[in-house]
DNA sequence: CTGAAAGCGCTAACAG
DNA sequence: CTGTTAGCGCTTTCAG
């Protein structure tokens, strides 16, 4: 391994002025030339560790997701990156895979390898950012919110727009409205659960159907999401409407009622964040549209801020949904 | 920041005990447990980048892809992960976005990082893993190859893979076949088209139309796709079946297709690489299935035994395709 | 089985 | 503007 001191040796200078010449020290032009010369001739590459060791610090950011196989996860890492590319640091992807022991060890990395900041979408509320805030890490929770942790957080309007969605199922006429959840622990599968409850409290009176037997909690997953509709078939009773608490679930959903030959908008479906590639899908689905993209890239900033010493109070940032309104919840079929 | 030298205060032994403790040396179990007790008491964490400066390694595993809202790269990125797990090795992702630069970047990391080995599924055939081999970081190049990289290396059998697609859209009936292949430069480009031009030749005298004017490269993203789709169908004699090179580009080719009413299989549609949850397509789609998940698995199994001291001779390990016959291939209209 | 000591490669004072 | 020096926190000989 070439070290800065064989190009030291080779440039006739100082270990210190090769150090300044690789990170912007006043150096005479003609002497770091020279150094540049030296130091392409060996092939001199930095050793980030050796840096990283003796600033105390990495020149990389880690972004936690729980699922890198939702494209609402990785269009999210899209924003991360694109807000990073105007610095110099790195990010990497860590996968928890929506399991708190790898998010746990994902963590320890974090912190071990002194990362420059941490960007994280928490696999569950009880997520302890606690050593990584401990340490002067700059941590960002993204999405999904951990209880009681003093970091900034970016996410969206959960409650507010699981509401609306309801609603919306509400004034389409449909009458018993069920909903996937994700995961109990989950903050967005709470909130968005919170604001159907809400909607469907709120509407008692017209007829519709308050029940928890219509509520699941699933994984936020495909497989999840179409185990969750079968039961909800197999009711006495089954809805007819479904609102899913997130898009790989509607994915499910949309298979489960296809294999009963029950398609929407006969049962409404509604799901919360856009399913991938909605173009090829038929009838078009009815979504709350989420800004994946602007929630990374949000987040991010706010990292770079805290980074660059920004010392203005916490502050959660909550980004606007749109409800999409499309084919599949255009009314139940009247019997 | 809690340091070795801290615990072993705390428990009146010297640091190198208490590094022993933590790495599976030999202690007495009496001291080994207070010392544990007071790492806990005191919440040590070890430092990470401090012991892979003196280790000359970390304990981190890179996995560099070039679209990682791509389906087909995140289940390879599962596979790489559930190999790694066995091990104490964390695995981070890094997205190139079929970028050279980002990519070049990425290694340099790796590098720097020493990284304890990378896994590339190279954005280029030009990709230099030059300096990670050198300073003998293990390196699997996975479905894309670099040229003459001495590398350990899985894939696909790309070549055969497009081949049989291609004779199978001949057998069907279709006679203007077109080719949607990825960027120049990317080796499953280059071999997937070969492969479909090697149906060709072999078809001439069944009037099978060979022309390099339906021949497209695009960027194996959806945009690029239905951009090229586009163009195909612009042409004095549009053709009347696609070999599209991956599943992304597919989707936008079927969006190009609906926007003039022409739909598969009156266009005939072959996919390598299976759509992203194709359940919700129809007509489902004939396909070229492509074992992701088994690919990244395998590539880190590589890996792992290179990390291990396995020193036997480079090898590449080619997975087999499975061309899946749907409905998008029925045959062409008969006008 | 345990401790002392010597660095891994780099950067940041501090003198000059 | 440049060189010298002193570590960053850890692991690993080498003695004992």
């Amino acid at each position: 391994m070439v070290t800065i001191h064989d190009v030291a040796r080779a440039a006739g200078v100082s270990p210190a002025t090769v150090s300044r010449v690789f990170n912007g020290g006043n150096v005479t032009p003609a002497r770091a030339r020279s150094v540049q010369e030296a130091a392409a001739a060996l092939g001199f590459a930095p050793n980030r560790v050796a840096r990283s060791l003796r600033k105390q610090r990495s020149s990389v950011i880690a972004l936690i997701i729980p699922d890198i196989e939702n494209p609402f996860f990785t269009s999210l890492a899209r924003g991360v990156e694109d807000a990073a590319q105007r610095t110099s640091l790195s990010v990497v992807l860590c996968n928890s895979d929506e399991d708190t022991d790898k998010e746990r060890r994902y963590l320890e990395v974090a912190l071990g390898e002194q990362m420059a900041g941490v960007i994280v979408a928490a696999s569950r509320e009880e997520t302890d950012l606690g050593p990584l805030i401990a340490r002067g890490t700059p941590v960002v929770a993204v999405d999904r919110r951990p209880r009681d942790a003093e970091v900034d957080a970016v996410r969206v309007d959960d409650r507010h727009g699981g509401e609306v969605a309801t609603r919306h199922l509400i004034q389409a006429g449909y009458r018993r409205i069920a909903c996937v959840t994700g995961p109990a622990g989950a903050s967005t599968s709470e909130e968005r659960l919170a604001g159907y409850r809400a909607a469907l409290d709120a509407a008692r009176e017209e007829g519709v159907v308050a029940d928890d037997a219509y509520v699941r909690h699933a994984d936020f997953r495909v497989e999840g999401g179409r185990a969750a509709m079968r039961e909800l078939l197999a009711l006495p009773e089954p809805p007819d409407a479904v609102f899913v608490a997130n898009n790989l679930m509607t994915i499910g959903v949309l298979d489960a009622l296809r294999e009963v030959d029950r398609t929407p908008p006969g049962v409404g479906v509604l799901s919360f964040g856009d399913v991938p590639w909605a173009s090829l899908v038929r009838p078009s689905l009815t979504a709350v549209e989420l800004p994946s993209y602007e929630l990374g890239r949000t987040a991010a900033d706010l990292l770079l801020q805290r980074m660059e010493g920004n010392a203005s109070p916490l502050q959660t940032v909550v980004l606007r949904t749109t409800l999409q309104i499309r084919e599949s919840t255009a009314g139940p079929v009247t019997t």
